[in-house]
DNA sequence: CTAATGGTGGGGAAAAGTGGGGAAAATTTC
DNA sequence: GAAATTTTCCCCACTTTTCCCCACCATTAG
C-alpha cells in the first residue's frame, strides 16, 4: 500500500471545511471507510490518520496502565485532542474547532502527505517552521538514514 | 471498538445535570445500557466508566484479599465514591453531589474522552493541572511508549 | 467541443445541547 | 399515621449547531 504524498494549498470555507486532495484520497484503503482521525500534531499543525491506522495506535494505548501517572497523562493528552471525521461526498473534512484554533488556521490550509498521515497547516506557520528549523536537506538525510 | 476521544465544554444546569457529548455516547456498547459508573478520579476530576467496563474492574477488585490491609483500604476508597448513573433521554447524566463537590464543579464542565473512560473537570481546575504538570508531550510520549 | 473530474459554496433537514414543567418518590413535620 | 415539603426522575419544547445533499465553476482529458 502506497503512502500519502504531495502538497496542496486549499481553502477553508465558512463552515470550517477543507478538501482532501484527490491524490491522497485514492490512497485510503476500504478499511479506512473514508474516515480520518484528526488530532493535535507534534508541531503546530493537525495530524490526520486514516481510521485503520489510528485503530492500530489505539491498540497500543490499550496496553498502558491507568494506574501509572505518566501513562495516564499521556493517554489523556492523546485522546482528548482526537476526533473521528468522515469525508463528505465532496471529499472534504470538517476541521474540529479546537484543532483549528491550536493550529492557527484561518482561510487557507497547506495539506501535506507524510507517508502514514496527512498534515494540515496554516501555510504561514509552516513557512515560519521551515525557516526556523531549516537544515541542509542533504545533511539531515545523511544523519537520519545512517541509523 | 473505538475508545472515547475528544473534548467539550458544556453547561451544568440548576439540577446538576451535564450532557455527555454525542460523539462519546456513540462509543457506548449495548452492554453498557446507556449507563456510566462515576467515581472519584485520580486527579481532581470525575471518572465515568461505561457500565460494562466497570464490571470488569469489579472483577479485578474481587480478586483482592480482604485480609490485606492496603487492599482493604483501596477497595473501600474505590467503592465508596462510586455510583451508577443512567443517561436520560437527552443524553445527560446527573452528577452526584459528593463528586461535584470533590471536583469543585460549578456551572461549566470540561468533558474529556480518555480511551476507556470519560473525565469530567472544572475547566479552571484542568487549566491549573495542565500548567502545573506541563511537560513536553513529545518527551512524555517517548518515555511512555518505550515501555 | 463535450464529458468527466476536482475544488468551492450554500440551503435545508436532522441532530445535539439547554432549559423547564409536572408526576412520582422520598423525606420531614405535625 | 397523614399531610406537607423536598427531591428525584421523566418528558416536552426551544435554540443552535451540525451534517447531508445539490449546484456551480474551473480544469483536464478524450
Amino acid at each position: 500500500m502506497p503512502g500519502f504524498k504531495g502538497q496542496a494549498v486549499y481553502s477553508v470555507d465558512a463552515k470550517g471545511r477543507a478538501a482532501i486532495p484527490a491524490k491522497m484520497r485514492t490512497v485510503l484503503r476500504p478499511e479506512a471507510e473514508q474516515t480520518f482521525t484528526v488530532t493535535r500534531g507534534l508541531e503546530q499543525c493537525i495530524f490526520a490518520y486514516p481510521l485503520d491506522k489510528w485503530r492500530d495506535m489505539e491498540e497500543e494505548i490499550a496496553k498502558l496502565s491507568a494506574y501509572d501517572r505518566e501513562a495516564r497523562t499521556f493517554v489523556r493528552l492523546t485522546m482528548m485532542w482526537a476526533e473521528e471525521v468522515k469525508l463528505d461526498n465532496q471529499g472534504r473534512i470538517g476541521l474540529p474547532k479546537v484543532l483549528v484554533e491550536y493550529a492557527g488556521i484561518q482561510d487557507k490550509v497547506l495539506i501535506l502527505g507524510v507517508y502514514d498521515r496527512v498534515e494540515i497547516w496554516n501555510p504561514q506557520t509552516y513557512e515560519d517552521y521551515q525557516s526556523r528549523e531549516a537544515q541542509d536537506y542533504e545533511t539531515l538525510a545523511a544523519r537520519v538514514m545512517r541509523g
